[in-house]
DNA sequence: AGGATGACCAGGACGC
DNA sequence: TGCGTCCTGGTCATCC
């Protein structure tokens, strides 16, 4: 399921091959429009026009970008560009979308600070907002942070070796630095993998990301802990699971 | 008011 | 084979 890893991936090789182009449609409105850039706000991808206008994905739990790529069954549109290449838009779950946007901008400040670009001192203070909220949750909401979603809620909080039923309030400051370093090194190592295949997620060239390998705890219930000689635990929080050594995180 | 909960979307996986 | 249940992220409604 692509989360910031997954989307950032498929921005940077998008990037490469389709900038400079210019749409022939469908939509047929939108035909003629030269792409200027492809960028990522939370897990949301943008492809900029020349005259400021926009496509905007969403691809939630099973959406796919595959330049030239085939069709199949799951095919939700085909965006077609004048050399003749293509960007297929597949999605097994129809819970992803997109749309054609005159502007961005109501869309991008949606968000909360970018999970990469937010420093340490700005994290603390979005938290410090929510005192009483548990951290996993609060991680995932993208007004809070942007672009993290279940599985790198679970792999941060885990190195962090942070419950995720703990609450802010709760959380001495080497935590909190602890769970904010994690976000920027897991999610760089992510993307350095080109994202988690943990089900039908593949990048826009139409190849699994290698960052499974590097999962500790997510969709691991049961398993020995890699850290200590813990038995990894699956809860519920907010109808969401949770992943967590509960001999190791605290 | 903010935090918690549940419904919703669709279809695949899985147990029986 | 088929049926019921679970699962998934983000959004929205509702409740306390």
């Amino acid at each position: 399921m692509p989360e910031l890893p997954e989307v950032e991936t498929i921005r940077r090789q998008l990037r490469e091959k389709i900038v400079g182009k210019k749409l022939d449609g469908p939509p047929a409105g939108e035909a003629g429009k030269k792409i200027v850039d492809v960028r990522r706000r939370a897990k949301i991808l943008i492809i900029d026009f020349s005259d400021g206008s926009s496509l905007i994905f969403h691809l939630k739990l099973t959406g796919q970008l595959i330049f030239n790529g085939e069709s199949s069954k799951h095919t939700r549109h085909i965006f077609k560009f004048d050399d003749g290449s293509r960007l297929v838009f597949n999605d097994i779950r129809k819970f992803g979308w997109w749309k054609y946007v005159k502007s961005s901008k109501d869309i991008e400040k949606t968000f909360g600070p970018e999970a990469l670009e937010v420093d340490l001192k700005t994290f603390k203070e979005v938290l410090k907002k929510s005192p009483n909220a548990k951290i996993k949750p609060l991680l995932m909401d993208q007004k809070v942070i942007a672009g993290i979603g279940n599985i790198y809620s679970d792999e941060i909080l885990f190195t962090a070796k942070v419950q995720p039923v703990r609450s802010i309030k709760t959380l001495k400051p080497e935590e909190i630095g602890a769970i904010w370093s994690n976000i920027g090194r897991i999610l760089k190592l992510a993307i350095k993998n080109r994202g988690t295949s943990e089900r039908d997620y593949i990048d826009a060239l139409g190849k699994k990301g290698d960052y499974l390998k590097y999962l500790k705890v997510y969709r691991k219930e049961g398993q020995k802990c890699p850290r200590c000689s813990g038995v990894i635990k699956r809860i519920k929080i907010g109808g969401r699971s949770a992943h967590f050594c509960p001999k190791c995180q605290r």
